[in-house]
DNA sequence: TATTTATTGTTGCAAATGCAACAATAGTTT
DNA sequence: AAACTATTGTTGCATTTGCAACAATAAATA
């Protein structure tokens, strides 16, 4: 999961956070808001628990998910343009926020302590990885049929024994995909005809066919 | 053109760093590659002059150009996936690049010096200004249609005038945009027809027709 | 439990897209 | 200048896609 930072030094850091700045950590319920663009109030989040979405929603009213995020992302309205869309972040079930004030981490730690200087290095890292998982947003958009899109998606999220369980819905999925929906469900019918997938409800086994 | 990083932070920030950390400035002429994926060496590099690309290759050799890489743009192979694709950066013209070894950011600066934990937050700016780009290009791709695509991309890069050149080639923008290029020049044509643009040569104009 | 709402599954159809192939230019090299 | 190469412009065509509309389930709520 976490492959650039170990587990131990993600929870030294959250000690760490606490005793350097100012943080709240604050539970949010199923489709709640956990932040939206702000010019002024610039804040970084870093999720100890649940599952988020990254939701834009444009001037016509359709929203789409933009990322996924779950237990150890972190996320900032500092990523977000300056544009006609708006966008949210979504809890999408419980979920557990710490939220760390930008200012806060450029400035010079007033207590003066050790831990300011690893704090900014664990978030440099943090962000490395969201720009990780962010190039894999784009390579997974870069695909140009729902086939390949999807292929992507699952073989990415598939477990060891290349099984997908849809956690949230076929609609949320297609919206992740920027396709539509009832071709999404067209297309996973033509993949399972073709032997690429097998299906049942809400699972996917996903039968690696490409042996070259 | 750089939004949250002044310029004159920007040339202090390249003093700093050959005061404090081993750099080395680098210069490349078009279509060089400049780096390319490796797990062991992890380095940063900042362009200080030029224009270069992040362009993929699968294994099939399509290529395609992830992102556009300009003056005080950074980037990482730490950004990059360890896939099957294979992800170089390349020249676009004489380009100039410092790069900066990974590791020799985390450790404590041997000198101590007072240019290393600025030289962090500036990479740190850099690295969220870099994301913004990132998020910027899931929004191209999220569009659905070429005319979409190609409508948001030439109004980000459009000057006062709402005048766009094509500095590249219309092949590469095609590929930038992940669509036909054929496509891509009917699509063009159609939306002179509908008087969304002029366009002359490598010269396009937008003509803002959306107001609501 | 009955009712309402959301999701899933299906299909016809028009529009958009990518592909292939080729001509016309523009740009480069010999 | 001639030859070569890369880009641009065009088109027909098969395929893919999104849209709309509706039925069948599943899930949530009264």
């Amino acid at each position: 999961m976490i492959k650039g930072l170990d587990k131990i030094r993600i929870s030294q850091f959250k000690k760490d956070l606490s005793n350097c700045v100012n943080v709240k950590e604050k539970t949010f319920y199923n489709k709640e808001l956990i932040l939206s663009y702000s010019p002024i109030k610039k804040q970084i989040g870093f999720i100890t628990y649940g599952k988020a979405n990254i939701v834009k929603t444009d001037k016509e009213g359709n929203t789409t998910i933009m990322r996924d995020l779950k237990e150890n992302d972190i996320f900032s309205n500092l990523f977000f343009q300056d544009s006609e869309d708006e966008i949210y972040i979504i809890s999408n079930e419980e979920t557990k926020v710490i939220f760390i004030d930008y200012y806060t981490i450029l400035k010079n730690c007033p207590k003066n302590c050790s831990f300011h200087n690893k704090l900014v290095l664990t978030l440099f890292d943090l962000l490395i990885l969201d720009n990780k998982e962010q190039n894999e947003k784009i390579e997974l958009l870069s695909k140009r049929s729902v086939e390949e899109k999807l292929l992507y998606f699952l073989k990415q999220r598939m477990n060891e024994n290349h099984i997908f369980k849809v956690t949230t819905s076929y609609k949320a999925i297609s919206e992740y995909l920027f396709v539509d929906r009832s071709n999404l469900m067209r297309e996973l019918k033509k993949m399972e005809e073709k032997g690429l997938i097998e299906r049942k409800d809400k699972w996917i086994k996903i039968l690696d066919k490409e042996k070259d």
